[in-house]
DNA sequence: AAATATTTTTAGACTAGGCTAAAAATATTT
DNA sequence: AAATATTTTTAGCCTAGTCTAAAAATATTT
């Protein structure tokens, strides 16, 4: 079977759909393609009709779009990919959580199959990012993990950081200037209903408090 | 001074300009770079008269290309960055020096300034990469080496393998049938006068017949 | 220097990927 | 169910980068 080219326009929209499908557990819609792609509406409906006929999305007018296996496949790999440059740039080339992005973002389409097994086995082969987010195996298989928001952890519970779901510079940056990174412990002392804050301690030494927003990023695994 | 775009496609042709410049001592005509590129000569008057708008090559009708500072300064870092990226494979990834150089070619268009500089570091500031080519500094310096072809050397000069001229996987998978890698001595037995082949001594064990084609593209470093 | 060969440019076309503005389809309110 | 709002598609246009075929310019031979 003649493995089409893709591009990286391709990729991108691939992956945009796989990230789209995920979270709200139905077929990505243009509207939504065209946020998360920074384009036109128009331009979102020729590529999908492109990555349609290329048999990586189905596709019928009105009614957005799901991945077909083969997308699928391409999609994850290169999360996986994204996912190990992170790796290899935090903890072999010491970049900071908050930088790593937008370089994994292009490093992800270097196209060897040779190079994602060696880099996966050079890093270790890592089960999670410098975000606490899965890396898929080379068949496609997520690491799955017992975790909850910190936003829905009850008083008086302890836990210990392993992801977040915002991956914005600013919003990173902000854990740094708590001192609050994964593997951080955090033990819940107070919530706020007036608007949903927590106070809490971490490392068994500092008090924080953290407004609901911020809980509602933070992924934790009770103790 | 806004530092405009430059696509992959552009940054290969400067790469070309550079390489048929270096090579030639003269500006880089139509047909070279066409050959080069792979493209027909058509396109490449396209991509003259971009670039040269673009001030990253000085370009005259019939005159064939030069480049700019702007655009040395360009080729140079993909340079670098290709040869860098060679090191990071073979290094740190196992890879034989016949198999980085179409990974390197996609590696090197990743932007990142910082990336470069970290790699750097983490290679150890190498200065040639796994073929012997120097990589030039930051500001584009390359090391110069003293080094001849081997076509050159004389009956009864000893030398060290230093460096390839030719690249192709057949020819450094025929090296390393011979086990003729990087750091090899050499020492010349014998010079065939009817075809210019030699019978060398190689880490003062081994004795092998080298045709004139292959003399020619291997340069030692005497002792 | 004329004839011939080679190189380069022009002209016109194509694909990928993007855009805006308007029309059509679907969803949501009232 | 009608009216209104939102989403999606259509139509037409744009740029980057490629192509072929033909014309023009330059180089090489004779």
């Amino acid at each position: 079977m003649a493995a089409k080219t893709i591009s990286q326009a391709e990729e991108n929209y691939l992956k945009a759909i796989f990230k789209i499908n995920e979270k709200n557990g139905k077929s990505a819609g243009n509207k939504a393609i065209s946020q998360a792609m920074q384009t036109s509406a128009a331009s979102v409906t020729d590529m999908l009709r492109r990555l349609a006929k290329k048999k990586l999305i189905n596709y019928e007018s009105h009614k957005g779009a799901t991945l077909t296996d083969t997308g699928n496949r391409i999609a994850t790999n290169l999360i996986r990919k994204h996912r190990l440059w992170e790796v290899f740039l935090v903890d072999k080339l010491q970049f900071a959580w908050d930088e790593v992005h937008p370089i994994a973002e292009e490093l992800e389409h270097i196209k060897s199959e040779k190079l994602v097994a060696r880099l996966d086995e050079f890093l270790g082969t890592p089960k999670f990012d410098p975000h606490g987010d899965p890396i898929p195996d080379a068949d496609g298989n997520f690491t799955f993990r017992q975790q909850v928001l910190l936003s829905e952890v009850e008083i008086g519970k302890k836990g210990m950081l392993v992801g977040v779901q915002e991956h914005s510079k600013s919003f990173l940056q902000y854990l740094d200037s708590l001192e609050l990174g994964l593997g951080t412990e955090v033990e819940i002392l107070e919530r706020f209903a007036y608007d949903d804050s927590m106070r809490l301690l971490i490392n068994a030494k500092k008090e924080v408090v953290l407004s609901h927003k911020v809980n509602q990023n933070l992924f934790i695994k009770l103790v």
